[in-house]
DNA sequence: TGCAGTAACTATACGCCGTGAAGTTTCACT
DNA sequence: AGTGAAACTTCACGGCGTATAGTTACTGCA
């Protein structure tokens, strides 16, 4: 019993040193993410941060190195949170309408651009002041979890479009190794002209969002929502898919 | 001959007074430049300015009211810079080669993005930390001229692409009005279907370009010039326009 | 139960930053 | 020669990231 407890309050305690890190790793991101929707990327400051909790800013290095590791942190977790935006709406769209599909996934994209700006410029942006990211991209994961996604878009729709993209000149070189490590096996039937039209498709409607979030749109068309289904219009037509009614 | 001496004098020494003035602002927005081509945009600092001019941050005051005023000085004159840029690759290109002039419009947007990306996250990004641009965007001007750009680019197109556009919905309220006070002389046979059409183009080629300047194209592929004339490949194909060969 | 070790946190300091207020120099013009 | 303004400096404030050193609290073992 003395033994069993010892061990349970052993493994528990560590347990609970290594619980209340986490939660307070948690809070930290929680309120950087706070003050990030309320005052920009720019607002995440360590001393902000700290003051928010009743901390100290030196506190926070504690959980990490430096101000940039606790960004690449957001970085990945808001990334991830717009993967599974956009993979959850692929996922509930009817699977045997690649229209359909693609739409849901492009629109899932831009509603959480849209909802989360401060986010979208964090992930695809200048994050903040003097960031630098590590190599290999701050948050590889998600970025091929997205990537992955625009992939199932153009795999949904080659079966119509492959005839559009024989003069392709892209080959499997042509691509990151680990990219295709994933793509390939996903999606066997895909070649490397394929694999283009995903990154094309993943350009055209960052494009158009990109330039929403910031704010380049405004001054030119009230009408942005409809600028991007007209797009998402001539994405389809363009690739051939029949359209359901 | 004095009185004359004293007009002379005195016109010339306000002259000079002006003169000494437009030189001392050109050098700081000459030394801002140079710092964000080596340092990136955050590297704009006034003191970082004045150290490099021998001068005192404060000096710059008398400039410039605030820092955002430089930055959105220097945005006008890059974004003044790139819009040079297209519109002389627009100029170069027969004239009656829709196809051609497409290309070297896009290729002149990218090329520049490339040479000057720090320009271009200046431009089309968040500038620096803290930056707010001013009511109306930061270079109406220069913005317009782009847009007024690709408009020709799909005015060009028109005649051939015109009947892909029957559904469109777009109407001339959807649109600013300045940028119709622009647009609808320069190219009056063009219906609003065009100018989405024109919007339109603009944010595909702007997505792949700004995926590549901010390095979310690297990790995917080594190939992005590639990725680029395939697009435009399939632009040129999608808006009906016949190649020359 | 008491003690050692360590994790969490604070205090202080340095050099950056933008900016405001006040003082000083320079110089054109009367 | 004197006046007024423009150009510039000095000093100061608060905020930033972060390095170093010191303090507190709690865990795990004897």
């Amino acid at each position: 019993m003395t033994l069993y407890c010892v061990h349970v309050t052993g493994s528990g305690s560590r347990g609970r040193r290594e619980r209340l890190r986490a939660e307070t790793t948690a809070e930290i991101k929680s309120v950087a993410l706070a003050l990030m929707a309320t005052g920009g990327p720019d607002a995440i400051t360590l001393r902000a941060i700290a003051r928010e909790m009743g901390m100290t800013a030196n506190a926070i290095y504690g959980y990490f190195a430096t101000r940039d590791d606790l960004v690449t942190a957001l970085i990945r977790d808001v990334y991830g949170a717009l993967a599974d935006v956009v993979d959850a709406a692929w996922e509930a769209a009817p699977p045997d309408d690649p229209a359909a599909r693609i739409r849901a996934w492009s629109d899932a994209f831009r509603g959480w651009a849209l909802a989360n700006p401060e986010g979208f410029r964090l992930v695809y942006g200048d994050p903040v002041a003097g960031y630098q990211a590590p190599e290999g991209g701050a948050a590889p994961d998600a970025a091929r979890r997205v990537c992955l996604g625009v992939t199932a878009l153009a795999a949904a729709a080659w079966p119509h479009t492959e005839h559009l993209h024989r003069d392709s000149r892209f080959e499997w070189s042509d691509f990151d190794p680990g990219l295709l490590d994933k793509v390939r096996p996903a999606f066997p039937a895909l070649p490397p002209a394929g694999v283009a039209l995903a990154l094309r498709l993943w350009a055209r409607l960052h494009g158009l969002v990109s330039l929403e979030v910031y704010g380049h749109l405004r001054t030119q068309t009230g009408s942005p929502q409809k600028l991007y289904q007209e797009e998402l219009d001539q994405v389809v037509r363009a690739l051939g898919i029949p359209e359901r009614t």
